[in-house]
DNA sequence: GTGAAAGCGCTAACAT
DNA sequence: ATGTTAGCGCTTTCAC
């Protein structure tokens, strides 16, 4: 027989048993709290387990199972708040579950997502969980995996016209309640600075926006809409061109916490204070937007807990396959802080 | 035989095998890569696993193998930037070389991390990342990965006394730039907010100030250090008390920019402006930084490229297990924006 | 309640 | 160059 390779041998279900006096079958039997266990031998197992150090082979129990209690969590962005906070809960309550997460992260290069789904799937996760936008490409991959019936649950990642397992976040209401707000503040020439017009939750926070407006008789001006990145960088050339294009307004509001604090810069740059000349509520509530000055006013999202519930779901799905597709919608709150003036 | 249980049967080897008409070990021969095959072999196994669509199966690999291509990545806190940053250097770096990461994130529950190793290992990763801090408390269960030969590298993780593997910024000669710098700008009375004292780079970076002040020929004043914990509050609470401690001081170096960030706040509450009455200079150039009014100067370090150089390191630990340990240390780099007032 | 036998899908040593 | 044999460490029937 041959012997182990470069490894020190480690120790194995059979040394327990032959310690233990019995059939490693039983061991295997013991470790996975199979019922017909005599209590004294189960004793005399574990004792066996504690006195050698037996720590269970993962991957052979993955190999003979057909499980591996390992989830594929595939990312496009982990500098992206929104992302590294679902990605925190979902890690949590998955290894409280007893999963782990094989990481995939794309960093935008959403081109690369096949391949992740192809070098994940050789290691027989037992699912998928995706933290991305939507993107109007190429979704076949997606498709493919949902056709052969892999666990998958996703956030902000939605499919027009498949039925899919996924937790977000209420955009349209969170766009509402801002733009809403402002209005109740006395505002009616309010501008908006969105993201990437490809994400759907940027499609919907739109909406939100422009219901607001409607439901309190205010049309809505093109004109005063602007597109960003979701940088600083870029809600801070979204802001000076909204003032060079002459149209006036007395209120914004940013589809994120970033590209509002860019706007806050250009707005000083242009000499307009905030809130006193122009109100401003952000999107996300990150940390840094207590600490702007003013505060900055925000609709905070419960992004920790969007993780928590999809990990829950997918589980829910590995364990449970008949459980059918539903969609979990999260509320986010309006958090006013100094920039609305009020 | 037992068949396949809930899931629809897999393309194995020997399908492939059959299909070709070889033995499943010469399937096994050509996809490794294995000199000793009939180029014509060579072609029609090719082929029979494109038509059927093989795939192989990573956990029996690993099995017979005993190599998983698969990396412990550890961390603290996946809030914070440096780690994120170095995470996603690592992630990438790793992917290219075929491994892939199985996620643990403690959250700052440093007590949690013996059980993420234990699991880890049942898993047989190849090897392990910690992007953590130095912690006091426990650390028995690093010394024994050490002892056990397993691959292994950190970042700002250190152990007093043992030849280890990390990858790492230069901390005190990032601190003593800033410090310099502050200094050729004609201050003599600087202040600063320091991290969590239990820090190695807190600890340098106090260091690198001081050496700095030494070298200029000024004396170091205790009544100019604050603590905070990284956070915009604690900077802002540091400030606050660094102001009323009554000893003046017209220059502050802040060991991250979040507090520094924070500080800022303060000093505006307080009357202060920036950079006329008081000089900042931050630490770590994360995106917000730039758009602070005025925009904060801030020592920029090169985060992604410490988990680039840290997956090489362990890969190559992991491949070529006799490399000695090393150290490497990257260079911080100053950026001058508004906030030195130069 | 427990042991024996079979098999998960693959790699690797040994023949030929 | 290719096939044969023997595992990797575990779970899961199936007997008894």
């Amino acid at each position: 027989m041959t012997q182990r390779k470069n490894q020190r041998r480690r120790v194995t279900q059979r040394d327990v048993a032959r310690l233990a006096g019995v059939s490693y079958q039983t061991v295997s039997r013991v470790i996975n709290d199979h019922p017909d266990v005599a209590p004294e031998t189960r004793r005399r197992v574990w004792e066996a387990i504690k006195q050698l150090g037996y720590q269970p082979n993962a991957i052979a129990r993955s190999l003979a199972s057909d499980r591996t209690y390992t989830l594929g969590l595939i990312t496009s962005d982990f500098s992206d708040y929104f992302f590294t906070q679902v990605i925190i809960g979902f890690e949590k309550e998955a290894r409280k579950a007893g999963y782990f997460c094989m990481l995939g992260s794309t960093e935008r290069n959403l081109a690369d997502e096949p391949e992740y789904i192809r070098l994940l799937s050789q290691y027989h996760v037992d699912g998928f969980f995706f933290a991305r936008p939507s993107a109007e490409e190429d979704n076949r991959h997606l498709i493919a995996l949902l056709r052969e019936g892999i666990p998958l649950v996703t956030t902000a990642y939605y499919l027009p016209g498949e039925p899919m397992r996924v937790v977000d976040i209420d955009n349209l209401d969170g766009a509402y309640q801002a733009t809403a707000h402002l209005i109740e503040l006395g505002h009616n020439r309010i501008a908006t600075i969105t993201g990437p017009p490809t994400w759907k939750s940027v499609q919907d926070r739109l909406v939100g926006y422009q219901r607001a407006l409607q439901m309190a008789g205010l049309s809505f001006e093109p004109r005063l809409v602007a597109e960003g990145d979701w940088s600083p960088q870029s809600g801070y050339w979204a802001m000076r061109e909204l003032l060079e294009r002459g149209v006036a307004f007395t209120a914004l509001f940013a589809q994120n916490d970033r590209m509002a604090i860019g706007a806050m810069r250009a707005l000083r740059e242009a000499g307009r204070r905030v809130p006193d000349d122009m109100a401003i509520i952000g999107y996300d509530g990150i940390p840094m937007s207590e600490f702007t000055s003013p505060p900055l006013s925000t609709v905070v999202q419960p992004m920790q807990e969007v993780g928590r519930l999809a990990a829950r779901m997918l589980i829910e799905t590995i364990e449970e396959p008949s459980t059918p597709p539903r969609e979990i919608l999260l509320r986010a709150r309006l958090v006013c802080r100094g920039t609305c003036g009020h």
